[in-house]
DNA sequence: ATGACAGTACTGACCAGTCAGTACTAAGTT
DNA sequence: AACTTAGTACTGACTGGTCAGTACTGTCAT
């Protein structure tokens, strides 16, 4: 038997796109579980059956959406050999990837920010796993020569940095567009370790 | 007749430094009036008597702190010609600021992201007024020309995010150290946009 | 008829904000 | 010099709205 629900997507999904929606527009602290619920057309108990609590709720949102940057930036790479053009690869992938999920980018970007201590370490966790990341990449092309030594740890936090900043920048205004941004600042980040492509 | 308080400063001195401390560390939401209250050892009666609201107490130390490093910055380009020195000797005095200032940095580039609609103005408001500064800066040095063109607009963006990110990181874990940060992330910015030093 | 889930009415802890009152200084008034 | 009046700075017990979380009831598949 199939579903008669008008909405074919499971309960967990509804809950999970309506707390992506007003989450992302309104912030942890300023979105009430009783707004998603009216969003998803689901009740407040089934929140509680799918989730410990709101907090939870969010944080799932976040992971989600970091695996799913992750994974595309690993997939992106497996097919390139080692060196400065893995590099580039990756960061053409995760930027596509904020460019597509404008919602999802907002909420790791600017919403999951400054929400007390309990938060604090799981945004340590993404944003280290985000910069180690583009840390070991460095590291193979000044291995391999594609670029000169430097000091790849903050060179990794410098550029997460730059994409964070010119993304949430897009999130809010919608400019620069998705193609300037990829011509200005992916040369940019190359240029800043000595690459000429 | 002097003081003969134990603390010789202003109530509202107390009162700013208090929240400056409790806010920088737990947060905006997860701050209660009453911890600023005992830390202040005053009464809550008083904040109310000095700010209309919890939300304004938050917004001074953010436009405090940002009117500081706004100033520091335009006091050390005023003796330099226009072009790339300025920049230069402006991204030293921000670095310079942020490092003597720790938990203002953390307030503002931390604390105040991801409160609601009501602060993302201020944000708004706050980061294009340095990302501006910068632009005028490098327009400068493009004008000039010592650098190439660029689409400064950008530039100043990511740069804002690569030195927003580091010291993040150096509040947080007190590495890299200022000398290190000065050593890698000023060239690197100034490589991004092709100047030799 | 039983268990897995969905739906809803309710509770109570929490905390920003209030306000009647105190303390002190200073300037007028007789 | 004794008194009123006014203004400013501050106090802290209290209140009332909010909302995450809970207790309970309903439904349906097997």
């Amino acid at each position: 038997m199939t579903e008669k629900s008008p909405d074919p997507r499971s309960t967990r999904d509804r809950i999970l796109d309506a707390a992506m929606n007003i989450f992302s527009a309104k912030g942890f602290h300023d979105t009430k579980l009783d707004e998603i619920v009216a969003e998803a057309s689901i009740s407040k108990g089934s929140i509680y059956f799918h989730f410990p609590n709101k907090e939870k709720l969010f944080i799932s949102l976040v992971d989600q959406f970091a695996d799913v940057i992750e994974r595309r930036a690993r997939e992106a790479i497996e097919d390139e050999a080692p060196g400065m053009d893995r590099v580039r690869v990756a960061l053409e992938a995760v930027l596509e990837t904020f460019a597509k999920y404008r919602r999802p980018a907002k909420l790791l970007l600017v919403q999951a920010v400054g929400l007390g201590a309990v938060f604090e370490r799981k945004r340590m966790e993404v944003t280290d796993r985000f910069a180690l990341l583009i840390q070991t990449y460095l590291d193979e092309a000044v291995a391999d020569g594609s670029i000169a030594p430097v000091n790849t740890h903050i060179v990794a936090h410098a550029w997460m940095g730059a994409i964070y900043s010119v993304v949430i920048q897009w999130v809010y205004t919608g400019e620069p567009s998705r193609d300037e941004i990829m011509e200005a600042l992916l040369p940019l980040l190359l240029k800043s370790v000595g690459y000429k492509d």
